[in-house]
DNA sequence: AGTTTCTTCGAGAACGTTTTCGCTTTTTTT
DNA sequence: AAAAAAAGCGAAAACGTTCTCGAAGAAACT
């Protein structure tokens, strides 16, 4: 059976109580220099290592974090995650994962079964097809903040940061009418998520500002990957009215969509002008390179860790919403030269 | 203050002890069918969630094991993960994540500040230059259990799951000598891994197999990065005797030694044959494709956590290692029409 | 010298569970 | 019908901390 070296076996080694060996461990106040560096040479001779389920239990609060998101194994999210990651060990906590694939049912059975109790908040990116928000309410209900980040919703009063996805959109879209192109697509995420509503709300602003008329069937929902890219194009180059450019809602669909047109014999920028979203690094390995707004993952990560961690450390803070701005990355899939 | 439902609220409302609705809870023996109906209806009224701390301490147990590893934000780590996560899931348990920036000293930090009390496992694997393992011994000393994977070491007596390396090597050397490439270099990676190690061992042996030369200035350590393959390439193709081929320690650097040759004219596949490690889905983004030894990161990952999961459920369980073979996918940067 | 204030410390309860032990009550065996 | 075994439950200790209270002594005032 394991045993660790307890708060119990320093005191009796110094002939000291419990309570100011406790003190001396995390205090100054109220303990004496002296005893408290013995205190310190004996933990660190019988290399103590506080019981973290212990404290606690004690003070109501351990050091953990949960951050829960649709997947890993992309370029945005691995990055964010490498962003909290980064402040959370600077502040001494530690993240515990969850990864809902997406799903709706899973992120909601693991909401449920969260170990709560020893959660100081959570970071979440919500699921596609969410549709209930109870299981957060829920959780907020009980204290525990919450702080969503690039899939959030308007649901729920609580801190957000996000990317400016309506002028990323509207940038990119302009971008492609300012290099000749006309008759503008766009390939976009599913019809629930809050940013894929926005993306679709600065592409239509950017066609409005200049005159461009809207065909619905230029306007395609489905999933996020590479080869919902790929479906997407052929459906828009197999029937009439082709359109000669496409705004895609990010760069792995961008790139399932230039693999459609290659392999059709379609050259990219001179006939078909293409511009994605993220800055995802095969966007700059692919030939030609891709188009696209930047989002800059890393900081997204960053910020929103330190926002919850105010949220945990302060008591009442004032939810926020923080929009980081994209930019506009100009490649080779979006000029006709 | 936060205050949530505890087993003693269930107890009060009606009227047993507590330790009665903590057997009824989980066990099914020594409870009547009947109350222990009652509590767990009562327990799903009230919302009763389980305080994991006072589980933890008074099992010493929590469910949670540790991932230590240097990256995330590439496809191998980030599938791993996705393969480890998979499985905790299933069995309950949550994982907490540490990225160690492949740097030695955070890695150690990270290792000493471990909540070790509230872990019954660990999952890891080493940053490239570490040199010491007495961190690691103490927590092994310590009874906790650890599982390497990938990046292992072999001073220290734990399972461990990796891929097959020096057939993977093997094989990859061995297809470009079928391919009629003669000068064959390698980019490795940090000669203190065992698996750059492995990988070496597999390219010597097929040169030799093939009774083809093995050139000191034809073997270059550096890092695992696009840059890092960029550096290579551009040293191998600068001086006098120039190799016609390729074999990379990973796709990464592979790519990065393909942008280098294109830049500079020269014709992947028809004059220097390329092969990566990894299958990145980027390999089959960049053109031309990358020919490449195929890794089950999944599988490596869901295989490490059962493993360590068996570990910490039976008591005494002799260390295995577990290895995968790769699997050579060919593309086009390997064959010369 | 007497009073007040500081400083330093210990006793013991509390946090929410699990677990051991033993006591009733019921059921089974003879 | 008596004896033995089993079932169901409660009291209380334990897990390793923190925290509140108060006590003892030292230091600082009058």
């Amino acid at each position: 059976m394991k045993r660790f070296i307890t708060i119990k076996d320093i005191a009796k080694e110094l002939n000291i109580s419990v309570s100011t060996v406790s003190r001396a461990l995390r205090d100054t106040y109220d303990v004496n220099k002296e005893t408290r560096d013995k205190v310190l040479e004996i933990a660190s001779r019988l290399n103590y290592k506080p019981n973290f389920n212990a404290t606690g239990l004690a003070k109501r609060s351990s050091h953990n974090i949960a951050v829960i998101l649709p997947f890993i194994t992309n370029y945005y999210f691995s990055t964010v995650i490498t962003g909290i990651q980064e402040v959370a060990y600077e502040k001494g906590y530690n993240i515990v994962l969850y990864v809902t694939n997406d799903s709706p049912e899973r992120e909601l059975n693991i909401i449920n079964n969260l170990p709560i109790t020893s959660l100081d908040g959570l970071l979440v990116s919500i699921a596609s097809n969410s549709d209930s928000y109870e299981h957060f309410e829920e959780i907020i209900a009980n204290e525990t903040p919450i702080v969503f980040f690039d899939r959030v919703t308007n649901h729920l009063e609580t801190s957000r940061v996000i990317q400016d996805d309506y002028n990323g959109a509207f940038e990119a879209v302009e971008h492609l009418i300012e290099n000749g192109y006309t008759k503008i697509a766009h390939i976009a995420g599913p019809a629930s998520l809050t940013f894929t509503q926005n993306r679709l709300k600065g592409y239509l602003a950017a066609l409005e500002k200049h005159h461009l008329e809207v065909r619905e069937e230029w306007i395609i929902h489905s999933g996020f990957s590479q080869k919902d890219g790929v479906e997407d194009a052929s459906f828009l180059f197999t029937g009439e009215n082709r359109p000669d450019a496409i705004f895609a809602v990010n760069d792995r669909k961008a790139i399932g969509a230039m693999t459609y047109l290659k392999s059709n014999g379609i050259k990219i920028g001179q006939e078909v002008g293409i511009v994605g979203f993220t800055n995802d690094p095969s966007s700059e390995i692919i030939s030609p390179s891709l188009t696209t707004i930047a989002e800059p993952a890393f900081e997204i990560g960053r910020k929103s860790c330190e926002l919850l961690l105010r949220h945990i450390e302060k008591k009442y803070f004032q939810p926020q919403e923080i929009v980081f701005p994209g930019k506009l990355i100009v490649r080779e899939s979006s000029v006709k030269v």
